[in-house]
DNA sequence: CCTATCAATTAGATTACGTCA
DNA sequence: CCTGACGTAATCTAATTGATA
């Protein structure tokens, strides 16, 4: 999982935000800064962490078992430190491309795939994960304790489809990271594109389709919660120059109370911004209280994206 | 009508955390 | 104090459903 975001700094997480409704990105028509480096989300940072967190996890869990040594085609995903590229990390697709179905398990995929018709399917949405996942084991033979939890799970949910009773089973690092590199190249597919992922990740297209649909669903939220943030920030940053601004002018009107004659000499000129239609102060005023009067310049930020 | 996509939701799996013996 | 078992809340995510273009 790699999401890019450089934001600046970090700061304080905000609690509050994990209960304040969602904004559409749709909705966020204003765009203004002043300079200074705004946060990433902390609340995405949270979530990201977990997944990074997750991640590592994962890795440490493969980490315990050794590694498997795979051809992947035909992406050429970025090597991962426990494994060396010029191997790949999908087994079944050796056997694929190798032996042609020779030394295979049962796999219910094939049903439904071979013809291209996803109502030909089974039943049971979750048979083809497990299909997977028990032949991924039994091949490799030395799978990981949640590879082999998986097996007997999907055994369970095999005996348990006819009673009805589903199981859900997880996809699998290997065909999770496949998807998310495939992700990164185009987050929609075309029908081919989705038969041909279902093909090598010996799933369904539906499950691919599926996937996509809630991976876009994740991204989409990830980015609303960015933008969140980021006009959270605008609005701290907002109130603040508002708080400057009254504190002010309620100087400037004591000055005119106590010096009444002084001020009606053109001390200060201001100057109307013609786009904005703000005042800046461009010169000093007598009073060294308000001198501090200035001419800001509001940059506008970047509003940030996450990648892809 | 058919299809693809999306938002909302459900529900199983997993993780985090507190409690207690 | 440490440890393992246990229960539970929180979180993640595969999958479903209904609306819409």
């Amino acid at each position: 999982m790699e999401l890019a975001l450089s934001l600046g700094d970090a700061s304080k997480p905000f609690k509050f935000l994990d209960k304040t409704p969602k904004l559409s990105s749709n909705d966020l028509g204003f765009c203004m800064g002043l300079g200074s480096g705004f946060t990433a989300s902390t609340r995405s940072h949270d979530k990201l962490g977990s997944l990074e967190k997750n991640h590592q996890e994962d890795e440490r869990r493969i980490s315990s078992d050794p590694p498997l040594q795979l051809v992947l085609l035909p992406f050429s995903p970025v090597p991962r430190r426990h494994q060396p590229p010029s191997k790949t990390r999908f087994p079944w697709l050796a056997d694929n491309c190798s032996t042609e179905g020779s030394g295979r398990g049962f796999d219910v995929n094939r049903l439904s795939m071979d013809d291209a018709d996803e109502g030909a399917a089974l039943s049971s949405p979750n048979s083809a994960a497990s299909s997977f996942q028990m032949d991924f084991g039994i091949r490799s033979g030395r799978g990981s304790k949640r590879d082999l939890e998986a097996i007997e799970a999907s055994r369970a949910s095999d005996d348990e489809e006819n009673g009805l009773t589903r199981k859900k089973l997880r996809l699998t690092k290997d065909q999770s990271a496949f998807l998310e590199e495939s992700f990164k190249e185009h987050n929609t597919l075309n029908p081919k594109q989705k038969l041909a992922l279902a093909k090598q990740l010996n799933l369904r297209p539906r499950q691919v389709e599926v996937w996509f649909q809630n991976r876009r669903a994740r991204t989409k939220l990830k980015q609303t919660e960015v933008d969140c943030e980021y006009l959270k920030r605008c609005c701290e940053t907002l109130t603040k120059e508002n708080r400057r601004l009254q504190k002010e002018l309620q100087e400037l009107r004591a000055l005119k109370t106590s010096q009444p004659f002084y001020m009606q000499l053109p001390a200060t000129t201001l100057t109307m911004c013609p786009s904005c239609e703000r005042v800046a102060t461009t010169s000093t005023t007598t009073n060294p209280s308000t001198s501090s009067t200035t001419s800001k310049t509001l940059s506008l930020p970047a509003k940030p994206r996450l990648f892809p």
